[in-house]
DNA sequence: ATGCCGCTGTAAAAGAGTTGTAAATTTGAC
DNA sequence: GTCAAATTTACAACTCTTTTACAGCGGCAT
């Protein structure tokens, strides 16, 4: 199932376009300004992104730019209000795959989104693995050694997030976010407490962890 | 070199898919329409159909039953777009090899067509079975050590769905949506009573379930 | 070094939510 | 209407998540 990052500051569009998109088969994740839209652009990993142009914090197109500039590809397509001065050329030029002008019917909007899907062809990778752990994404399995090693859905979920984003220092309140969505409010060592049980089934060693390594005062990071 | 016939009304999709396979190293033969894809299907005798099964003239189920009744054996996968309504189970007993959901990745493609081609010389599995268990397509019984055990027609849809996709998580949601279809719409734990009366059929110990797996907080898994 | 204070590791308890299953109810075909 | 099937319901049993509590560790000022 694809992801599709919607960041808007209208609640009430942002809405709309996140039940569209579950209905219509893809995993909706909306975010309600510049700020916490490139957090999840990078973390969440996406398969495609609509943004306002108009933002209360950053813009469209600086979200554009700077995610351009880091090397991610991401499709993104730009939302305006009619009116809204857009140099069209430009917004391509910068990294905008596509631009939609608002108000815009759901129809026109999901075939954009299609075309665009279509035309980049998407890298889901199906296995992900570091050291002797293998994750097969399709079958939600997790083998050590050939193994195969239990995991309830958030300490799996909790995993896929490492594996996607290694060698990054992620705070415990990112990983809150990204894993457990903006919706549930646990404490942080909600996190710790998981970490925990991913150090005691992968680590060779899980008084001496060389993979879910903590950073004292900022959060964990991975290691492959 | 292997023909394939791509039949598809969106252009863009079809020139895609084209490149694609030519540049895979097969011979691409494309069709706009039901009817000149049937055609194509009959006199081109290629070695695989991909047929969209929204078409202007006649479906892709159309194309499957009408080959299939002229004792035409052409492997063919489907396509559909996310959130068309479509019945796998249905699908494949028509005489479908195979359905890929629009919109998809060109890996995911070539590694279905290629699947597909492998276990092709020809014939749709008539026979799927696990274990001690047999079930006979063609005839709609499910035997289990050559004993005739009964089955409903919901508990045998989701048989047949679960033995068509083995190994993969599948929620109480997707199980819904292929086996009872978008139209009617029953609580998901519909799913989990006729878990429990497949389980009490065909399990050695229904107590604890090898082949019938839950998958806490995500839905089952079918394991052959 | 030493001692302090806040951060982290961890097991275990408490809590929240999910599933198994039988029985009751509804639906639909004849 | 009757009957079988499908669906919903209800509740016990269970799993997973989160919190809690405390021990140990790390870094910092003295």
């Amino acid at each position: 199932m694809q992801t599709i990052l919607v960041i808007d500051d209208d609640e009430n569009l942002r809405d709309t376009i996140g039940v569209l998109l579950e209905r219509e088969g893809f995993r909706a994740v909306l975010a309600p300004d510049g700020r916490s839209g490139l957090d999840q652009a990078i973390l969440g990993k996406p398969a495609l992104i609509l943004a306002d142009l108009r933002l209360p914090d950053i813009s469209g197109v600086e979200i554009c730019k700077r995610l351009r500039m880091s090397g991610i590809h991401t499709p993104i397509i730009v939302l305006s209000a009619v009116g809204e001065e857009i140099d069209k050329v430009l917004l391509l030029e910068i990294g905008a795959n596509d631009y939609v002008v608002k108000p815009f019917g759901t129809r026109e909007l999901l075939a954009r989104i299609r075309a665009v899907l279509r035309r980049a062809p998407g890298e889901t990778e199906r296995a992900l693995g570091f050291a002797d752990v293998q994750v097969d994404i399709e079958r939600r399995t997790v083998t050590r050694r050939g193994v195969e090693v239990k995991f309830t859905p958030a300490e799996y979920n909790l995993l896929t997030f490492f594996l996607q984003n290694p060698d990054r220092p992620l705070s415990r309140d990112m990983i809150l976010n990204s894993v457990w969505g903006y919706e549930s409010f646990p404490n942080t060592r909600t996190v710790d407490a998981h970490v925990v049980r991913l150090r005691q089934k992968l680590e060779s060693d899980p008084n001496c962890p060389r993979h879910f390594i903590t950073l004292h005062k900022v959060g964990y990071r991975f290691l492959p």
